[in-house]
DNA sequence: CTTGCTCTCTACTCATGAGTCGATAAAACT
DNA sequence: AGTTTTATCGACTCATGAGTAGAGAGCAAG
Protein backbone atom coordinates (compact mmCIF):
# COMPACT_ATOMS: atom_id res chain seq x y z
CA UNK A 1 0.00 0.00 0.00
CA UNK A 2 1.08 3.57 -0.29
CA UNK A 3 -0.24 7.18 -0.14
CA UNK A 4 -3.31 8.31 1.69
CA UNK A 5 -6.06 7.02 -0.70
CA UNK A 6 -7.83 8.79 1.66
CA UNK A 7 -10.63 5.62 1.91
CA UNK A 8 -14.68 6.22 1.83
CA UNK A 9 -15.65 9.90 1.55
CA UNK A 10 -12.31 11.21 0.97
CA UNK A 11 -11.88 13.43 4.28
CA UNK A 12 -8.54 13.29 5.14
CA UNK A 13 -7.49 10.77 7.33
CA UNK A 14 -6.33 12.72 10.36
CA UNK A 15 -9.72 14.31 10.45
CA UNK A 16 -11.16 10.84 10.57
CA UNK A 17 -9.15 9.71 13.34
CA UNK A 18 -9.82 12.74 15.49
CA UNK A 19 -13.76 11.88 14.76
CA UNK A 20 -12.77 8.27 15.63
CA UNK A 21 -10.83 9.68 18.82
CA UNK A 22 -13.73 11.64 19.98
CA UNK A 23 -16.19 9.17 19.48
CA UNK A 24 -14.07 6.86 21.61
CA UNK A 25 -12.55 8.88 24.29
CA UNK A 26 -15.96 9.71 25.03
CA UNK A 27 -17.95 7.00 25.14
CA UNK A 28 -14.74 4.74 27.30
CA UNK A 29 -12.27 7.58 28.45
CA UNK A 30 -8.76 7.80 28.03
CA UNK A 31 -7.45 5.04 29.72
CA UNK A 32 -10.14 2.50 28.40
CA UNK A 33 -9.73 3.68 24.55
CA UNK A 34 -8.12 1.55 22.45
CA UNK A 35 -5.93 3.05 19.66
CA UNK A 36 -6.45 -0.05 17.61
CA UNK A 37 -10.25 0.47 17.83
CA UNK A 38 -9.72 4.15 16.89
CA UNK A 39 -7.52 3.16 14.37
CA UNK A 40 -9.73 0.94 12.88
CA UNK A 41 -13.06 3.06 12.71
CA UNK A 42 -10.82 5.38 10.68
CA UNK A 43 -9.97 2.86 8.39
CA UNK A 44 -6.73 3.10 8.82
CA UNK A 45 -4.37 0.61 11.16
CA UNK A 46 -2.81 1.14 14.50
CA UNK A 47 0.71 1.96 13.24
CA UNK A 48 -0.58 4.44 10.82
CA UNK A 49 -2.42 6.46 13.26
CA UNK A 50 0.93 6.92 15.79
CA UNK A 51 2.46 7.74 12.20
CA UNK A 52 0.08 10.61 12.12
CA UNK A 53 -0.53 11.59 15.97
CA UNK A 54 2.92 10.39 17.29
CA UNK A 55 1.55 9.02 21.03
CA UNK A 56 -1.84 8.04 22.72
CA UNK A 57 -1.83 11.35 24.67
CA UNK A 58 -0.77 13.37 22.00
CA UNK A 59 -3.70 12.13 19.86
CA UNK A 60 -5.89 12.81 23.41
CA UNK A 61 -4.75 16.40 23.92
CA UNK A 62 -5.79 17.16 20.29
CA UNK A 63 -9.23 15.70 20.51
CA UNK A 64 -9.69 17.43 23.79
CA UNK A 65 -8.10 20.96 22.53
CA UNK A 66 -10.44 20.32 19.26
CA UNK A 67 -13.62 19.93 21.32
CA UNK A 68 -13.00 22.61 23.29
CA UNK A 69 -12.69 25.14 20.43
CA UNK A 70 -15.35 23.82 18.91
CA UNK A 71 -17.20 24.58 21.99
CA UNK A 72 -15.98 27.61 22.68
CA UNK A 73 -16.84 28.61 19.10
CA UNK A 74 -20.61 27.91 19.57
CA UNK A 75 -20.64 29.67 22.38
CA UNK A 76 -19.52 32.96 21.21
CA UNK A 77 -21.24 32.68 18.18
CA UNK A 78 -24.49 32.08 19.99
CA UNK A 79 -24.36 35.10 22.24
CA UNK A 80 -22.91 37.60 19.66
CA UNK A 81 -26.44 37.55 18.07
CA UNK A 82 -28.34 40.83 17.18
CA UNK A 83 -31.73 41.78 19.41
CA UNK A 84 -32.47 42.93 22.67
CA UNK A 85 -31.48 40.64 26.27
CA UNK A 86 -34.44 38.43 26.40
CA UNK A 87 -34.10 37.38 22.91
CA UNK A 88 -30.44 36.79 23.23
CA UNK A 89 -30.89 34.55 25.79
CA UNK A 90 -33.25 32.79 24.14
CA UNK A 91 -31.34 32.04 21.24
CA UNK A 92 -27.99 31.45 23.07
CA UNK A 93 -29.82 28.92 25.03
CA UNK A 94 -31.61 27.41 22.62
CA UNK A 95 -28.46 27.09 20.27
CA UNK A 96 -25.73 26.10 22.97
CA UNK A 97 -28.67 23.03 24.00
CA UNK A 98 -29.39 22.30 20.30
CA UNK A 99 -25.91 22.00 19.79
CA UNK A 100 -24.40 20.00 22.83
CA UNK A 101 -27.32 17.33 21.94
CA UNK A 102 -26.36 17.35 18.58
CA UNK A 103 -22.80 16.44 19.68
CA UNK A 104 -22.90 14.44 22.54
CA UNK A 105 -19.47 13.21 22.37
CA UNK A 106 -18.58 16.63 22.61
CA UNK A 107 -20.06 17.01 25.80
CA UNK A 108 -18.94 13.64 27.25
CA UNK A 109 -15.18 14.64 26.88
CA UNK A 110 -15.81 18.64 28.53
CA UNK A 111 -17.07 16.14 31.50
CA UNK A 112 -14.34 13.66 31.42
CA UNK A 113 -11.95 16.05 31.57
CA UNK A 114 -14.27 18.25 34.17
CA UNK A 115 -13.34 15.14 36.57
CA UNK A 116 -9.92 14.04 35.46
CA UNK A 117 -7.31 15.39 38.00
CA UNK A 118 -4.72 15.46 35.63
CA UNK A 119 -5.53 15.92 31.72
CA UNK A 120 -5.22 18.93 29.93
CA UNK A 121 -8.36 19.94 30.27
CA UNK A 122 -9.05 21.57 34.11
CA UNK A 123 -6.22 24.28 32.61
CA UNK A 124 -8.01 24.82 29.39
CA UNK A 125 -11.70 24.95 31.48
CA UNK A 126 -10.73 27.52 33.56
CA UNK A 127 -8.91 29.64 31.01
CA UNK A 128 -11.58 29.65 28.91
CA UNK A 129 -14.62 29.67 31.09
CA UNK A 130 -13.89 32.56 33.37
CA UNK A 131 -13.76 34.60 30.81
CA UNK A 132 -16.61 33.85 28.96
CA UNK A 133 -18.15 34.33 32.19
CA UNK A 134 -16.84 37.69 33.12
CA UNK A 135 -18.18 38.66 29.45
CA UNK A 136 -21.62 37.64 30.22
CA UNK A 137 -21.69 39.31 33.21
CA UNK A 138 -20.50 42.33 31.54
CA UNK A 139 -22.91 41.81 29.12
CA UNK A 140 -25.98 41.15 31.61
CA UNK A 141 -25.48 44.35 33.42
CA UNK A 142 -25.43 46.60 30.18
CA UNK A 143 -27.68 45.04 28.01
CA UNK A 144 -29.95 43.95 30.46
CA UNK A 145 -30.56 46.25 32.99
CA UNK A 146 -33.79 46.81 33.30
CA UNK A 147 -35.23 44.25 32.27
CA UNK A 148 -32.72 41.43 34.32
CA UNK A 149 -33.70 40.18 38.23
CA UNK A 150 -31.46 42.60 40.32
CA UNK A 151 -31.24 39.89 42.66
CA UNK A 152 -29.78 36.73 41.16
CA UNK A 153 -26.37 36.22 41.34
CA UNK A 154 -25.57 35.89 37.32
CA UNK A 155 -22.36 33.43 37.06
CA UNK A 156 -24.00 30.58 39.34
CA UNK A 157 -27.25 31.16 36.95
CA UNK A 158 -25.38 30.73 33.76
CA UNK A 159 -23.29 27.99 35.12
CA UNK A 160 -26.72 26.25 36.56
CA UNK A 161 -27.98 26.55 32.63
CA UNK A 162 -24.52 25.51 31.23
CA UNK A 163 -24.06 22.29 33.66
CA UNK A 164 -28.02 21.17 32.86
CA UNK A 165 -27.19 21.11 29.31
CA UNK A 166 -23.51 19.80 29.54
CA UNK A 167 -25.60 16.91 31.25
CA UNK A 168 -28.47 16.48 30.15
CA UNK A 169 -26.58 15.67 26.16
CA UNK A 170 -23.72 13.46 28.47
CA UNK A 171 -26.88 11.15 29.49
CA UNK A 172 -27.77 10.02 26.17
CA UNK A 173 -30.52 7.38 26.21
CA UNK A 174 -31.72 8.84 30.08
CA UNK A 175 -32.06 12.05 27.88
CA UNK A 176 -35.91 11.92 27.47
CA UNK A 177 -37.04 9.54 29.93
CA UNK A 178 -35.50 12.11 32.56
CA UNK A 179 -34.93 15.61 31.34
CA UNK A 180 -37.68 16.01 28.50
CA UNK A 181 -37.81 18.25 25.80
CA UNK A 182 -35.51 20.57 25.12
CA UNK A 183 -36.95 23.92 25.07
CA UNK A 184 -37.36 23.92 28.92
CA UNK A 185 -33.74 25.41 29.37
CA UNK A 186 -34.75 27.85 27.44
CA UNK A 187 -37.78 28.13 30.05
CA UNK A 188 -35.81 27.98 32.88
CA UNK A 189 -33.19 30.01 32.14
CA UNK A 190 -35.69 33.03 31.26
CA UNK A 191 -37.48 32.63 34.57
CA UNK A 192 -34.25 32.54 36.66
CA UNK A 193 -32.38 35.39 34.89
CA UNK A 194 -35.38 37.59 33.45
CA UNK A 195 -37.41 40.33 35.55
CA UNK A 196 -40.70 39.91 34.01
CA UNK A 197 -41.52 36.31 31.66
CA UNK A 198 -43.91 37.01 28.88
CA UNK A 199 -43.64 33.51 27.55
CA UNK A 200 -41.11 33.56 24.99
CA UNK A 201 -41.62 33.20 21.32
CA UNK A 202 -42.52 29.21 21.18
CA UNK A 203 -42.28 26.77 23.94
CA UNK A 204 -44.62 24.99 25.89
CA UNK A 205 -45.73 25.41 29.71
CA UNK A 206 -46.36 22.43 32.05
CA UNK A 207 -49.41 23.29 33.71
CA UNK A 208 -51.35 26.27 31.96
CA UNK B 1 1.96 -12.78 58.57
CA UNK B 2 -1.64 -13.44 58.91
CA UNK B 3 -4.41 -12.38 60.20
CA UNK B 4 -6.63 -9.02 60.17
CA UNK B 5 -4.42 -6.98 61.89
CA UNK B 6 -6.82 -4.50 61.06
CA UNK B 7 -3.87 -2.03 60.85
CA UNK B 8 -4.19 1.88 61.37
CA UNK B 9 -7.16 2.79 62.67
CA UNK B 10 -8.98 -0.74 63.17
CA UNK B 11 -11.26 0.08 60.48
CA UNK B 12 -12.43 -3.62 58.90
CA UNK B 13 -10.13 -3.89 55.72
CA UNK B 14 -12.98 -4.34 52.62
CA UNK B 15 -14.38 -1.12 54.36
CA UNK B 16 -10.94 0.39 54.06
CA UNK B 17 -10.44 -1.01 50.44
CA UNK B 18 -14.09 0.51 49.24
CA UNK B 19 -12.72 4.27 50.76
CA UNK B 20 -9.97 4.14 48.72
CA UNK B 21 -11.14 2.15 45.78
CA UNK B 22 -13.67 4.95 46.32
CA UNK B 23 -10.94 7.65 45.60
CA UNK B 24 -9.08 5.98 42.93
CA UNK B 25 -11.90 5.31 40.63
CA UNK B 26 -13.32 9.05 41.12
CA UNK B 27 -9.84 10.48 40.40
CA UNK B 28 -9.10 8.73 37.26
CA UNK B 29 -11.75 6.42 36.75
CA UNK B 30 -12.62 2.80 36.14
CA UNK B 31 -10.08 1.80 33.19
CA UNK B 32 -6.53 4.19 34.80
CA UNK B 33 -7.09 2.73 38.68
CA UNK B 34 -4.77 0.57 39.53
CA UNK B 35 -5.45 -2.59 41.90
CA UNK B 36 -1.93 -2.24 43.39
CA UNK B 37 -2.63 1.64 44.24
CA UNK B 38 -5.80 1.01 45.64
CA UNK B 39 -4.56 -1.80 47.55
CA UNK B 40 -1.64 -0.04 48.84
CA UNK B 41 -3.56 3.07 50.02
CA UNK B 42 -5.80 0.41 52.18
CA UNK B 43 -2.61 -0.41 53.69
CA UNK B 44 -2.59 -4.64 51.96
CA UNK B 45 -1.14 -5.65 48.60
CA UNK B 46 -3.12 -6.54 45.40
CA UNK B 47 -3.69 -9.98 45.87
CA UNK B 48 -5.15 -9.22 49.93
CA UNK B 49 -7.84 -7.20 47.83
CA UNK B 50 -8.82 -9.56 45.37
CA UNK B 51 -8.90 -12.34 47.88
CA UNK B 52 -11.88 -10.08 49.11
CA UNK B 53 -12.83 -8.71 45.89
CA UNK B 54 -12.17 -11.50 43.48
CA UNK B 55 -12.15 -9.20 40.50
CA UNK B 56 -11.55 -5.56 40.02
CA UNK B 57 -15.32 -4.92 38.34
CA UNK B 58 -16.28 -7.14 41.36
CA UNK B 59 -14.63 -3.90 43.24
CA UNK B 60 -15.96 -1.29 40.87
CA UNK B 61 -19.39 -2.65 40.83
CA UNK B 62 -19.40 -2.73 45.00
CA UNK B 63 -17.77 0.88 44.99
CA UNK B 64 -20.53 2.11 42.58
CA UNK B 65 -23.69 0.49 44.31
CA UNK B 66 -21.62 1.62 47.99
CA UNK B 67 -22.08 5.44 46.24
CA UNK B 68 -25.86 5.36 44.71
CA UNK B 69 -27.06 4.05 47.80
CA UNK B 70 -24.97 6.67 50.07
CA UNK B 71 -26.44 9.32 47.73
CA UNK B 72 -30.17 7.83 48.02
CA UNK B 73 -30.12 7.65 51.44
CA UNK B 74 -29.08 11.81 51.34
CA UNK B 75 -31.99 12.84 49.44
CA UNK B 76 -34.59 11.34 50.80
CA UNK B 77 -33.27 12.06 54.38
CA UNK B 78 -32.89 15.75 53.07
CA UNK B 79 -36.60 15.56 51.63
CA UNK B 80 -38.42 13.76 54.43
CA UNK B 81 -37.99 16.69 56.82
CA UNK B 82 -41.15 18.62 58.18
CA UNK B 83 -42.24 22.27 57.51
CA UNK B 84 -44.05 23.84 54.73
CA UNK B 85 -42.99 23.49 51.29
CA UNK B 86 -40.35 26.44 51.25
CA UNK B 87 -38.60 25.72 53.87
CA UNK B 88 -38.32 21.91 53.06
CA UNK B 89 -36.96 23.08 49.73
CA UNK B 90 -34.49 24.89 51.00
CA UNK B 91 -33.55 22.18 53.62
CA UNK B 92 -33.30 19.64 50.93
CA UNK B 93 -31.41 21.69 48.40
CA UNK B 94 -28.93 22.67 51.32
CA UNK B 95 -28.64 19.55 52.80
CA UNK B 96 -28.06 18.22 48.92
CA UNK B 97 -25.34 20.30 47.76
CA UNK B 98 -23.78 20.75 51.08
CA UNK B 99 -23.59 16.42 50.87
CA UNK B 100 -22.21 16.47 47.55
CA UNK B 101 -19.21 18.68 48.50
CA UNK B 102 -18.14 16.69 51.77
CA UNK B 103 -17.99 14.08 49.32
CA UNK B 104 -16.52 15.22 46.05
CA UNK B 105 -15.71 11.45 45.19
CA UNK B 106 -19.02 10.43 44.96
CA UNK B 107 -20.21 12.71 42.77
CA UNK B 108 -17.43 11.99 40.52
CA UNK B 109 -18.37 8.72 40.55
CA UNK B 110 -21.85 9.20 39.67
CA UNK B 111 -20.83 11.43 36.95
CA UNK B 112 -18.42 8.81 35.31
CA UNK B 113 -21.14 6.06 34.91
CA UNK B 114 -23.47 8.73 33.31
CA UNK B 115 -20.66 9.40 30.89
CA UNK B 116 -19.64 5.43 30.25
CA UNK B 117 -21.96 3.69 28.01
CA UNK B 118 -21.75 -0.01 29.69
CA UNK B 119 -20.96 0.56 33.54
CA UNK B 120 -23.44 -0.73 36.24
CA UNK B 121 -24.75 2.93 36.57
CA UNK B 122 -26.96 3.78 33.92
CA UNK B 123 -29.34 1.31 35.33
CA UNK B 124 -29.24 2.26 38.73
CA UNK B 125 -29.52 6.04 38.22
CA UNK B 126 -32.62 5.39 35.80
CA UNK B 127 -34.23 3.24 38.30
CA UNK B 128 -33.51 5.45 41.63
CA UNK B 129 -33.76 8.43 39.81
CA UNK B 130 -37.18 8.34 37.95
CA UNK B 131 -39.15 7.38 40.97
CA UNK B 132 -37.57 9.97 42.65
CA UNK B 133 -38.45 12.94 40.19
CA UNK B 134 -41.80 11.00 40.36
CA UNK B 135 -42.06 11.45 44.12
CA UNK B 136 -41.14 15.22 44.19
CA UNK B 137 -43.52 16.12 41.50
CA UNK B 138 -46.11 14.58 43.75
CA UNK B 139 -44.84 16.28 46.78
CA UNK B 140 -44.99 19.64 44.75
CA UNK B 141 -48.38 19.11 43.66
CA UNK B 142 -49.88 18.26 47.30
CA UNK B 143 -47.35 20.73 49.62
CA UNK B 144 -46.68 23.59 47.12
CA UNK B 145 -49.84 24.17 45.06
CA UNK B 146 -50.17 27.75 46.35
CA UNK B 147 -47.07 28.72 46.43
CA UNK B 148 -45.12 26.94 43.51
CA UNK B 149 -45.06 28.70 40.53
CA UNK B 150 -48.01 27.13 38.16
CA UNK B 151 -45.80 27.68 34.51
CA UNK B 152 -42.40 25.75 35.31
CA UNK B 153 -41.30 21.95 34.55
CA UNK B 154 -40.87 20.26 38.11
CA UNK B 155 -38.74 17.84 36.77
CA UNK B 156 -36.85 19.99 34.91
CA UNK B 157 -35.90 22.35 37.14
CA UNK B 158 -35.29 20.34 39.69
CA UNK B 159 -32.73 18.13 37.55
CA UNK B 160 -31.05 21.59 36.75
CA UNK B 161 -30.70 21.98 40.39
CA UNK B 162 -29.34 18.82 40.66
CA UNK B 163 -27.09 18.93 37.52
CA UNK B 164 -25.73 21.82 38.76
CA UNK B 165 -24.63 20.66 42.42
CA UNK B 166 -23.17 17.37 41.16
CA UNK B 167 -21.04 19.07 38.32
CA UNK B 168 -20.19 22.09 41.38
CA UNK B 169 -18.74 19.08 43.89
CA UNK B 170 -16.97 17.41 40.62
CA UNK B 171 -15.25 20.39 39.62
CA UNK B 172 -12.74 20.09 42.60
CA UNK B 173 -10.67 22.80 42.91
CA UNK B 174 -12.46 25.27 39.54
CA UNK B 175 -15.46 24.93 42.02
CA UNK B 176 -14.98 28.07 43.93
CA UNK B 177 -13.57 30.35 40.84
CA UNK B 178 -16.30 29.18 38.59
CA UNK B 179 -19.84 28.68 41.39
CA UNK B 180 -18.32 30.76 44.01
CA UNK B 181 -20.32 30.72 47.19
CA UNK B 182 -22.51 27.36 48.24
CA UNK B 183 -26.26 28.88 49.04
CA UNK B 184 -26.73 30.24 45.54
CA UNK B 185 -28.15 26.80 44.52
CA UNK B 186 -30.63 27.47 47.42
CA UNK B 187 -31.57 30.90 46.10
CA UNK B 188 -31.99 29.41 42.55
CA UNK B 189 -34.14 26.83 43.31
CA UNK B 190 -36.35 29.76 45.01
CA UNK B 191 -36.01 31.70 42.54
CA UNK B 192 -37.30 28.91 40.03
CA UNK B 193 -39.95 27.08 41.61
CA UNK B 194 -41.71 29.59 44.64
CA UNK B 195 -44.34 32.07 43.59
CA UNK B 196 -42.80 34.97 45.49
CA UNK B 197 -39.33 35.27 47.20
CA UNK B 198 -39.55 36.30 50.41
CA UNK B 199 -35.68 36.02 50.78
CA UNK B 200 -34.65 32.85 52.19
CA UNK B 201 -33.46 32.21 55.99
CA UNK B 202 -29.84 32.83 56.23
CA UNK B 203 -28.76 34.25 52.33
CA UNK B 204 -26.55 36.46 49.95
CA UNK B 205 -27.52 38.39 47.47
CA UNK B 206 -25.41 39.71 44.57
CA UNK B 207 -26.77 43.33 43.71
CA UNK B 208 -28.89 45.18 46.44
C1' DC C 1 -0.28 -29.50 70.45
C1' DT C 2 -2.51 -30.21 66.51
C1' DT C 3 -5.80 -29.25 63.16
C1' DG C 4 -8.28 -26.03 60.52
C1' DC C 5 -9.78 -21.50 59.09
C1' DT C 6 -8.84 -16.74 57.73
C1' DC C 7 -6.07 -13.51 55.89
C1' DT C 8 -1.86 -12.07 54.12
C1' DC C 9 2.16 -12.11 51.29
C1' DT C 10 5.93 -13.22 47.36
C1' DA C 11 6.46 -14.94 43.01
C1' DC C 12 4.77 -16.43 39.29
C1' DT C 13 1.65 -16.53 34.49
C1' DC C 14 -0.58 -14.46 30.86
C1' DA C 15 -3.12 -11.14 28.05
C1' DT C 16 -3.21 -6.81 26.24
C1' DG C 17 -2.06 -2.67 24.32
C1' DA C 18 1.46 1.20 23.29
C1' DG C 19 5.23 2.25 20.62
C1' DT C 20 9.19 0.78 16.97
C1' DC C 21 11.34 -1.16 12.70
C1' DG C 22 11.66 -2.21 8.12
C1' DA C 23 9.38 -3.20 3.92
C1' DT C 24 6.32 -1.47 0.36
C1' DA C 25 3.81 1.27 -2.65
C1' DA C 26 1.51 5.23 -4.49
C1' DA C 27 2.19 9.93 -5.52
C1' DA C 28 5.26 14.10 -6.33
C1' DC C 29 9.07 16.15 -7.88
C1' DT C 30 13.47 16.44 -11.25
C1' DA D 1 12.89 7.08 -15.76
C1' DG D 2 14.65 7.75 -11.44
C1' DT D 3 14.60 9.65 -6.94
C1' DT D 4 12.40 11.47 -2.87
C1' DT D 5 8.60 12.09 0.02
C1' DT D 6 4.43 10.56 2.23
C1' DA D 7 1.53 7.21 3.98
C1' DT D 8 0.46 2.60 5.00
C1' DC D 9 0.96 -1.99 7.14
C1' DG D 10 2.82 -6.65 9.29
C1' DA D 11 5.59 -8.23 12.66
C1' DC D 12 8.17 -7.39 16.21
C1' DT D 13 9.52 -5.52 21.44
C1' DC D 14 8.41 -4.28 25.85
C1' DA D 15 5.94 -2.62 29.92
C1' DT D 16 2.16 -3.03 32.69
C1' DG D 17 -1.40 -4.70 35.20
C1' DA D 18 -5.07 -8.39 36.25
C1' DG D 19 -5.56 -12.74 38.04
C1' DT D 20 -3.39 -17.36 40.22
C1' DA D 21 -0.66 -20.57 43.10
C1' DG D 22 1.26 -21.77 47.09
C1' DA D 23 3.43 -20.88 51.36
C1' DG D 24 3.12 -18.94 55.92
C1' DA D 25 1.36 -16.53 60.08
C1' DG D 26 -1.97 -15.56 63.50
C1' DC D 27 -6.02 -17.21 65.89
C1' DA D 28 -9.76 -20.52 67.51
C1' DA D 29 -11.44 -24.88 68.89
C1' DG D 30 -10.89 -29.65 70.19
Amino acid sequence: MGRPLASAHDIATPERVLEAAERAFAAVGFGAAKLADIAHRAGIRRPSLLYHFGTKEALYTRTVERCFARLGEALTEAMTAAGDFPTRLDRTVARYVEFLDAEPQLARIVLRELLDEQGPGRQILQQQLVPLLDIIERLVAQLGSDVVRPDVPVRAAVLQVGSDALLRAAAGPLREPLWGPADHSQRLARLLLLLRDETPPSSSRSSP
